[in-house]
DNA sequence: TAGATTGTTAATCGATTAACAATC
DNA sequence: TAGATTGTTAATCGATTAACAATC
């Protein structure tokens, strides 16, 4: 069970987790490689050999157990490490991940939001104090933070990264134009870039209409 | 030039397309695959591979002149195809991609959003007009719409789906938490999903402390 | 020309798929 | 027990890397 993980296997284990609760949801006790393979669009041996690098959460003859399988993956992605995050940023995207994400769903509590802007410092949102850009390191000394969510314009990211890596902060969660390393000196980083899915999509788009002419 | 190019490949060409412009903007005017690698943590041999996909951009001895690769690639994607987009759903994120998504910068033009919310039907943020959900129909009968940004709750996504592939919407930009296939009946579909990359970073963040205990 | 760097072929590596014995 | 399905090994496939001749 103890050995490097490839990256691929460990980018697909999210999606196994939402397939499984909404197995869950859906009232499904248990489920084989071969019925998760064809609801996801995966082969059953992928999803053998996936969960088989944890360990055996199956049993022959059966399949896996829903819950218990949803469970073991959402352990093993650390959801019950307790973390803490803050947002930097309290725009639009911030507001959007303050109001609407799923924090505690993933093991992480919001504790706070920053920005430079008057009109919000000092109000809270959804229960989330924002704080002044100024007050970050003040912050980040008394209160143990994991993750940085940066929902800020990319001018201004790339200072607040320095100041948020010499406070200790592990965790980067870049939404921002600009990219950092996925280990970033000490941190850690995982970028999200909307255009980058967009553009995706663009391809897509043009391969479809290349087919559809061609047909015509 | 023209077989299938793999799935790989296609999602790293947005991230060249970024990382060219950042050169260009530094003012650089050719770049080798030694170079370019060096700063986007990839071997030369994979992104001479990467762009001879596509035919020869470089030149023997010389390398890749930055701004006509961004360009060629940009266009690959299809950046100068003018297409149209909405927004569906005009909470914290639709308004996050109304007012701070470069739409134009990628070959869009953002022409509405969609909402059922009183307050919001009738305003206009950024220039872009919200209209009631119920005048989809109508909105999508009168105007070529290629792609639909879904940033409305999950539990009413998978019916507007519905609705824009009946009415031709050709591609799902889709942030909501349910997924669709990348091939849904006639439509193209992106899937956007913020947890999955926040439980990778929690991965790497177990991983580290766990590295970091092992050391101590 | 000599040096640099591409385009491209060949070699390697890793990831996915297939197969099947183990076993519930 | 017979049937189903896992865990796991072996085979295949595809993607990445290395090598090098072509050429700017």
């Amino acid at each position: 069970m103890k050995y490097k993980i490839s990256n691929n296997v460990i980018r697909r284990l999210p999606r196994y987790i939402r397939f499984l609760e909404l197995l869950e949801a859906s009232g499904a006790v248990r489920v084989s490689s071969k019925e998760l393979g064809e609801l996801m669009g995966l082969t059953a041996s992928q999803i053998r050999q996936d969960f088989n690098c944890f360990g055996g959460f199956g049993q022959q003859g059966y399949g896996y157990n829903v819950q218990q399988l949803s469970e073991a993956m959402s352990e093993i992605m650390g959801i019950s490490h307790e973390r803490k995050a803050i947002v930097i940023g309290a725009g639009n995207l911030g507001k959007a991940l303050i109001a609407n994400f799923k924090f505690k769903k993933y093991g992480y509590t919001l504790t706070a939001a920053f920005d430079v802007c008057p009109e919000l410092v000092g109000k809270k949102f959804s229960r989330t104090p924002v704080y002044h850009i100024d007050k970050l390191e003040e912050y980040l000394m008394k209160n143990k933070v994991d993750v940085a969510a940066l929902t800020l314009p990319g001018e201004t990211a790339s200072g607040v990264v320095t100041r948020l890596i010499n406070s200790g902060v592990p965790g980067i969660w870049n939404f921002t134009r600009l990219e950092f390393p996925a280990t970033f000196g000490p941190a850690r980083v995982e970028n999200v870039h909307f255009a980058d899915s967009l553009l995706v999509l663009s391809y897509a788009l043009k391969e479809k209409e290349k087919e559809e002419g061609g047909e015509a």
